[in-house]
Parts: structure tokens; sequence; C-alpha cells
DNA sequence: TCATTAATCGCAC
DNA sequence: GTGCGATTAATGA
């Protein structure tokens, strides 16, 4: 019966190459959600799945916008070059998650690069298609106008707290932000990034993170060793930025 | 294990 | 706060 099925599918309505939309785990997937719409399920046969390996740049600033990507294993940081070569990191993101969606549309090349920070799956969908799709599904394009909302969110919020907050408190706020996106397991935030990484998102160096980092170690706001990085107390430690917060806001 | 790479520290600016 | 160079710790081939 299984396999039946499964011939049928390999026949004439298979993806490129590996996983299908019907089957994938990802809740949070745009595709996954939309799945039930017969558009984005004819749509989601179309895609082709792209293995990278940790360290692998797929995305590079500057090159033309073919498609976008979705993660469906793996992690991803998104980056943009800034002055005399220092990287800025935009976001992290994780399965389900898109990326390269702000080229899409009028802009013709991707003003960000992406690297793996893992060995990572994304599935591609060329542009064209999607914007077929999107055009026939409002609900489906509804989701994702809400997903830009909440990048755009997120990105003034970032914009706020570059400027102003004390470089402590953006390590702070960035530890947050890994750690409420990718979670803690056995008391470690469930991704390895190097200082420099934790630099790049806080808009710092360095040397700047790690002597924070240390500091943070000594009052017991958070545990480290080596590359992992535990909160012990994430509300104890949210409150170091909050109370400065409540000042700046009223 | 050893070699490479990352983290840390101290110091000058 | 930032940037450089030396030292030390961690990683992985």
């Amino acid at each position: 019966m299984q396999l039946n099925t499964e011939n049928i599918q390999r026949s004439h309505r298979m993806p490129i190459s590996g996983v299908l939309c019907t089957t994938c785990e990802n809740v949070e997937c745009l595709m996954k959600k939309n799945i039930a719409s017969s558009v984005v399920s004819e749509f989601s046969y179309k895609k082709t799945d792209l293995n990278c390996k940790k360290g692998q740049q797929f995305i590079m600033e500057g090159a033309p916008v073919n498609g976008l990507f979705f993660i469906l294993k793996g992690k991803v940081k998104v980056f943009r070059t800034g002055i005399n070569g220092r990287e800025q990191i935009v976001r992290f993101a994780k399965e389900g998650e898109i990326i390269g969606h702000r080229g899409f549309g009028t802009e013709e090349y991707y003003s960000i690069s992406a690297i793996a920070l893992e060995n990572t799956t994304l599935c591609y969908f060329s542009k064209n298609l999607l914007q077929e799709a999107l055009k026939k599904d409002a609900t489906f394009t509804y989701d994702l106008m809400l997903f830009y909302a909440d990048e755009l969110n997120r990105s003034e919020a970032k914009v706020k707290s570059i400027s102003q907050m004390t470089v402590r408190e953006r390590v702070i706020d960035t530890l947050l932000y890994v750690s409420r996106k990718f979670g803690q397991v056995n008391g470690y935030i469930d991704l390895q990034l190097s200082r420099k990484e934790y630099a790049d998102y806080a808009g710092t160096t360095e040397e700047q993170v790690i002597r924070i980092l240390s500091v943070l170690k000594k009052e017991n706001l958070i545990i480290a060793k080596g590359k992992r990085i535990g909160i012990p107390d994430v509300q104890l430690f949210k409150r170091e930025i909050s109370e400065h917060n409540f000042y700046l806001d009223t």
C-alpha cells in the first residue's frame, strides 16, 4: 500500500530531489502550514533540495536573485559585510525559516550573505514559480506578509538595541535571542557560536564579548565551557536589560 | 599525539 | 571602548 503511493508520487509528483513537503516535520514552515491548499501543494513539488556542509556559503552578497530558500534541517547565519570587512550578523535561522526573502520581488541582487552553521539541508524554490503560487493563493501570501511584518519588527528592535543599549546589554540581548530561538539542551544553548559571531550580532568586537562573558560568568548569570554557553535563569537574566530599558522607554 | 584554530589577557591608544 | 600581539586553551586530523 505504502509502496504503491510512493511509486505514484515518484512517477510524476516527486520533487526534483529529497524530502516531500507532505512528509516534512517542520510544522512552522510556511509551506507546511499551507500544504492543504492545492496551489501550495502543487508548487511544493517543484522544489530542489540542497545540502550544505558546515561553513558553506550558499548566498553571496551581490549575487543575482533566482529564488529563495527554506531551511529543511540545520542552522544558518545571515549577514551583511560592512565597513573594512566587518560582518554584521542580521539574524540566525533554524528549521522551517526563510532565507533570501529580501531579494525577492523587485530586487535583483541579494543584499545579504548566508552561511550554514552546521550541516544543513535547504529547500530551494525558484522566484517565478513562487510568484505564481502567491498570486493564486491569498492565505499563503498573507502568511508570508505576517512573516515580513515580524521580520521588520525585529529589525527595528535591533536598531534600537544597537543605538541605545550598552555593550553589556547588547551581549545579554544577543544571548537571550539565541537561547530563545534555539533553546537550551542540558543547560547549554543548542547552538555553538564563536565569540566573534556573538560580537558580529551584538555589534561589538570579539574582545568585548570575551570580557563581558567572563564578567557574567563571575556573576553566575551564565555558565560557559568553551563554546558552550548556558543561561541557568533566563528570567533573572532578562532583568539585566529590562530594568535599564524601562528608563529608556519612559 | 601534534598542529591548527579559538579564546583570553594585557596593554597602548 | 577599541585594536593589536602574546599566551593559553580547545579542537580535530
